[in-house]
DNA sequence: GTCAGAGTTCATGTGACGTTCAAGTAGCGG
DNA sequence: CCGCTACTTGAACGTCACATGAACTCTGAC
C-alpha cells in the first residue's frame, strides 16, 4: 500500500528496471526508500514514466525530456493538460523526421542506377541542404 | 601520387578521421602504410567511404554495412552498377521509417489534448500495433 | 636543417541504457 | 521461527559509433 515496487512501474509502463534507475540517477523521476532501501514510487511515477518513453519515441534526448519535465508544477501532481501542454510541441517535430526522410527517399531515387555516390553533384552523398544545419531536430539521422 | 592521407579522404568524404581509424578497425576499409607508418588510401576508398555514410543515414549499422560491402568482388574495383545493386535494397527501409513515424505522429494527432498517457486505451503509450516487432528495420525508433 | 601541420597509438569519455554479480530483503506457507 | 522463492540492491562491465586528449612521430615546404 505505501507504493509501488520497481518491478511492478516496470511491468505497468513496458520500462526496464535497469532504465527506471537510470533515469532516477539523472533525476527523471524520484522514489522513496522502505527501510531496507528498496525503491518505492508514487501512482503518479506511472505517468510520468509513459510520458519519458512516449517522448524518446519522438526523438527527445533524456535532457530535453528532463528539462521538459522540470516545467511541471512541484507542489501538485500534474494534471492532464500539463501533460498535453508538454507533448503538443512534439508535433511539428515528427513532421521535420518526416521531411527529412521523405527527401532522403526522392535524393536516392533519383540516385540509384547512377552509381555516382563519390561525385560532387549526388545529392544523396552531398545532402548538406538538408541535414547540414544542427541544434535540436537533428538527433534522428544526424548522430 | 602514391596514395591518399587519412586527412584528403576525410576532406573528400566528410567523414571525420577518427571515424576512418574506426571503420579501418573493423575492417570496412583498407589502407598500405608509408614507411613511417602513416595510412596512404586508394583513390577507390572514396567511394567505398561515401558508400558509408549513405547507408548510415538510411540507418544501417556499420555490422549491416560491412555486410553489404563484403558482397562486392574482391578481384576488381567495385562498378557504378555494384554500388547501385547495394543502393537498392535501401528504398523499403526508407518508406518503413516514414510509414512509422506517420503512424506516431496520427496517434499523437488523437492524443493530445486527452492527457491519456498513463491509460491502457491510448495508443501512443501502447504502440504495440506499430512498435513491437523487433528484427531489421526497427533501429530507428526501437532502440 | 628547421618547423608547422598532419599523422600515429593508446586511453578514456559519451549516451542510454543492458547484463551480470554476490549479497540483502519481502512475503509466503508451514 | 524456518525455509523458500521472487525480488531488489549497488557496483562493475559491455554495447555502438565514434570524440577527445596526451604524447609522440612523419612529411613536406622553405
Amino acid at each position: 500500500m505505501s507504493g509501488l515496487t520497481i518491478g511492478q512501474v516496470a511491468e505497468r509502463t513496458g520500462a526496464a528496471t535497469s532504465a527506471l534507475r537510470y533515469w532516477e540517477d539523472l533525476g527523471l523521476i524520484s522514489s522513496v526508500r522502505t527501510t531496507g532501501n528498496q525503491r518505492r514510487y508514487e501512482r503518479a511515477t506511472i505517468r510520468r514514466v509513459s510520458f519519458i518513453r512516449a517522448a524518446q519515441r519522438v526523438g527527445l534526448s533524456l535532457e530535453e525530456i528532463g528539462a521538459a519535465l522540470s516545467t511541471l508544477p512541484d507542489a501538485r501532481t500534474p494534471t492532464a493538460t500539463d501533460w498535453a501542454r508538454l507533448s503538443r510541441a512534439w508535433r511539428g517535430r515528427l513532421d521535420e523526421q518526416i521531411r527529412r526522410i521523405e527527401k532522403l527517399r526522392d535524393q536516392l531515387d533519383s540516385c540509384i542506377g547512377c552509381g555516382c555516390l563519390s561525385l560532387r553533384t549526388c545529392a544523396l552523398n552531398n545532402p548538406s541542404d538538408v541535414l547540414a544545419e544542427h541544434g535540436p531536430g537533428a538527433v534522428l539521422l544526424e548522430p
